[in-house]
DNA sequence: AAGATAACTGGACCTATGGTTCAGTTAATA
DNA sequence: TATTAACTGAACCATAGGTCCAGTTATCTT
């Protein structure tokens, strides 16, 4: 029931929307080049060239800017798998498409150095009691759900909810995320598949 | 080298013993009713009943504090695991001594409440450089190779070690901890027992 | 175009907490 | 009982997340 776009625009002032993506930006190439624990949120306000207030006006906490960037990054595997073609869309069958997903993930992960242990850090640290938990997270509700749903398909009689808990909880290991930021997502990738392709052949017993 | 009994008692005061045993077993006692950023190293002393220096002399950090909690309930399963009855201890296929095993690390990661975060918790808020990561902990060390082994001789084509990362970092995951936490463990050792009989099961495609 | 309004900005300030220091205390040894 | 080395604990420090608010500025209204 908006009139048009400039009512939209009016949500975010020019200047506001250049310094969020100064924000946005200047986050994202430390936490490229450094650990999470030392990219404070006055490093990145300086490194953006803003007032450390304006982060905390425009983000909430520090958990709000890191999941930001995580939201940037998943929106287009997330359309991929709604929409696009098989393996990774609909059309194939359950255990391909769980393999695909899961290559996906730990490619866009790889490309993406610090982050996931970057939110991991950034939830923990949180001093505002309100921060949701990672489980919250849209695009993790979205993939959970993707997984639970591609899990139950082709095997009915397993917890598919709690594995598609645990399957998805693997990127978040430091032994395997450092392995990532080294650039082996292959590796993982064909892990997940040996493990998805044996859930998924494996019959009641 | 050293003499006899009386050498090695000296190395702890009869007090420091005791402030020891009440350190540790009110920060068990805290971990079990709050979270673990609720708990402050503060706090514990306070309820141990000592200052706080005498806290970060003995354990020298929070992370080892938690790590010296973990150390108590982890040696009781290594013992089982390298010399109990099959199919924890040797003798039985390793598919299900791997079975056997994720359920008792299920159960007593479910005994022992918030243990698992909060290790991860002090070792991210650490800010003393030296502290060393999960993985290097050796009771992750030990818990990583016997899994990375049994895998191994069961399926010599996949990437064991990877794999044993992946299985064993579930137990950090937060919605898998929180259904811990309410005593689900056997729903935990059941999704473990799908995941693994799958894996052993399958062969190289 | 000018005034009104609401949003944005940024730096001073607050607070919580992990960690350090060190002078005094006390258990073990000779 | 004297000596010594370890233990103790309270005051102190540094850091980083988060709050506040007075001044600024884009946008809307008339």
């Amino acid at each position: 029931m908006r009139k048009n776009d400039r009512m939209e625009e009016r949500r975010e002032r020019a200047d506001a929307a250049r310094n969020r993506q100064a924000i946005l930006r200047a986050a994202e190439e430390l936490l490229r080049r450094y650990p999470p624990e030392q990219v404070s949120v006055e490093r990145v306000a300086a490194a953006a060239g803003v007032g450390k207030g304006t982060v905390f006006h425009r983000f909430g906490s520090r958990a709000g800017l890191v999941r930001e960037l995580m939201n940037e990054r998943a929106r287009e595997l997330e359309r991929a798998v709604a929409e696009g073609p098989p393996p990774l869309g609909p059309g194939a069958p359950p255990a391909e498409r769980l393999v695909a997903f899961f290559a996906e993930v730990a490619a866009l992960a790889a490309r993406n150095g610090n982050l996931l242990a970057a939110h991991e850090h950034a939830v923990l640290t949180s001093r505002s009691a309100g921060e949701q938990p990672r489980e919250a997270h849209p695009t993790y509700v979205s993939w959970h759900r993707h997984v639970t749903g591609l899990i139950a398909e082709g095997r009915p009689d397993v917890d598919a909810d709690q594995i598609a808990h645990m399957l998805l909880g693997v990127l978040h290991m430091e032994p395997v995320a450092s392995r990532l930021r080294a650039g082996e997502h292959e590796r993982l990738a064909a892990s997940y598949a040996d493990l998805v392709r044996g859930l998924m052949a494996g019959s009641g017993s």
